[in-house]
RNA sequence: CGCGGGGUGGAGCAAUUGGCAGCUCGCAAGGCUCAUAACCUUGAGGUUGGCGGUUCGAAUCCGCCCCCCGCAACCA
């Protein structure tokens, strides 16, 4: 026997706080509490890590923006979020936010590490700089020589600044990745990640002149950190990379980096690369998923489209709105959603499929045998597909399996049409509801990562004494 | 030649390593009555964007072309 439990530790991007959570941070954080989920049922020590990134010129501005000052912003901010995820059934074992004192502790001497390390050296940050965007801009970004945004003239700007040799790591990280030391999924993303690094790596400046509530550098109070760098380190200073050092060697290197597609650089190219600077293991893997169009429309603010998981689920139920996102797109994919979608999906597989099944199964438990089920059954069908697509993040084609299985049970029943057979042979039907009970047991097993609350009510009804069929349907159908 | 993702029955999508083209919704006909007017069966509907190539065999591999979308510009 393993006396020691084997770790799992897991995390998203810590969000901005300069919006409310929206569909897009939702579906990171729900995949990542569906795979913290299925590994605290194998009973691993699960480390689900989750949090906000509080610093930054925007989010001054927008505190400003607010009337409020930068604790209070960010207070509420950062609350926004912890609800939004409970309000998903979403549990992280951790929230960091990087205002943090134990995140600010750890970053100072993650920096002091990376410039012992000798890959820090000062040099001249050179470009044309947007007054109005408060930002560097490429070349390309400009349209006539003018910043499209701000339509105005941006100015050429000499800054000292601190670069990280990222060049220098172009090879090693290209060996790791290869050789799937470190892991990217789905592969179109590996493979990117790998043309990007053969057109060779630019070091990258990691400290700022110009922002606004920033880190300052530890050795030198002019400069702050540059915030992605910031940001990134949460994922150790969590851990206690610099209180609890037993804390962080257990539960690091992380499992998985649940990322969006929109920040594979930074995760897949850059925080590697700080992490071998300072002689940490790198992430085991990193899964970038894709994005939504919302009715074949990217989504935006100012189209006004953006979903808001949260009132979705008020309306429909956290479990129907995890169930949604995981069972239409393929993880890794890009997908287009919809609230028409949403309802669609709920009344084809929740109410008519595992509700109606759940529904008819206890009925006749209730009806033909009184609840009195007797001894438990082994299921009658082989759900273990389910699990291995569920740890390969393929959450749709699980789900698939789980339905295929209810209409299996739908076409089983028809077939043996035990309103008729109770009257001649009441013992076949008791086999068969057993059977169907067992196999109902065993999808709310396997569907619990995706929809607790289903399953434990499904558990629940099945373990009764005597079973009968609850008042109210799992899945009120919607009209 | 900026980078990336796609084009599959009316709609939306799926097809590990090339091997009888599947699913959901919708539509048509039938069946059943235990169930949330649910469920089951059958059917109609496709030259898998186009052309060419490799192969015994291509939605899948190769070449060229057409079209859509995203990123590059707040935004997962």
């Amino acid at each position: 026997m393993n006396l020691e439990r084997n770790k799992f530790y897991i995390t998203t991007p810590i969000y901005y706080v300069n919006d409310k959570p929206h569909i897009g941070t939702g579906y990171t954080t729900l995949a990542a509490d569906v795979l913290a989920r299925l590994h605290r049922q194998l009973g691993e020590d699960v480390y689900f890590l989750t949090g906000t990134a509080e610093h930054g010129s925007k989010v001054a501005e927008s505190a400003e923006k607010a009337g409020l000052n930068i604790q209070e912003f960010v207070d509420e901010y950062a609350a926004k979020f912890s609800l939004a995820w409970d309000e998903l059934t979403i549990a992280p074992d951790d929230f960091i936010r990087t205002t943090e004192e134990r995140h600010i502790r750890a970053v100072n001497l993650f920096f002091t590490k990376l410039k012992d390390s000798g890959k820090l050296y000062e040099g001249d940050y050179e470009g044309w700089y947007c007054v109005g965007c408060e930002s560097f801009k490429k070349e390309s970004e400009l349209v006539n020589g003018v910043c499209p945004l701000h339509n105005r003239k941006p100015e050429w700007i000499k800054e000292r600044n601190w670069f990280f040799k990222l060049s220098e790591f172009a090879s090693i990280l290209k060996e790791k990745i290869e050789t799937d030391e470190f892991r990217i999924f789905p592969l179109a993303r590996k493979n990117e990640v790998l043309s990007f690094i053969n057109q060779g790596l630019e070091d990258i400046a990691v400290s700022r002149r110009t922002a606004k509530f920033a880190m300052p550098l530890p050795w030198d109070k002019e400069q702050t950190i540059y915030v992605w760098l910031d940001e990134l380190f949460n994922y150790c200073s969590a851990i206690g990379y610099e209180s609890d050092r037993k804390k962080f060697d257990k539960y690091w290197p992380a499992d998985f980096h649940i990322i969006g597609k929109d920040i594979i650089k930074f995760h897949c190219i850059i925080w590697p690369a700080l992490l071998l600077a300072i002689g940490e293991q790198l992430p085991r893997a990193v899964y970038a998923h894709g994005f939504f169009t919302v009715n074949g429309q990217k989504m935006s603010k100012s189209l006004g489209n953006v979903m808001d998981p949260v009132a979705l689920a008020h309306q429909y139920g956290s479990d129907a709105v995890r169930y949604f996102l995981l069972r239409e797109v393929p993880f890794g994919q890009d997908g287009d959603v919809s609230e028409e979608k949403l309802k669609e999906r709920y009344n084809a597989d929740l109410a008519n499929g595992l509700g109606n099944l759940f529904s008819r199964v206890t009925n006749m438990m209730e009806k033909y045998l009184d609840g009195d089920l007797g001894d438990a059954r082994v299921s009658p069908k082989d759900l273990s597909e389910v699990s291995e697509a569920f740890h390969s993040l393929n959450f749709s084609e699980g789900l698939v399996k789980i339905w295929e299985a209810i209409a299996w049970a739908n076409q089983l029943i028809d077939k043996s049409k035990p309103w008729e057979l109770v009257k001649t042979e009441p013992k076949k039907v008791k086999e068969l509801l057993l059977s169907l009970g067992a196999l109902l047991y065993d999808i709310a097993l396997k569907l619990s990562p995706v929809m607790p609350e289903t399953a434990n009510k499904i558990k629940t009804a099945l373990e009764q004494e005597k079973i009968m069929k609850p008042a109210q349907p799992l899945f009120p159908k919607i009209e």
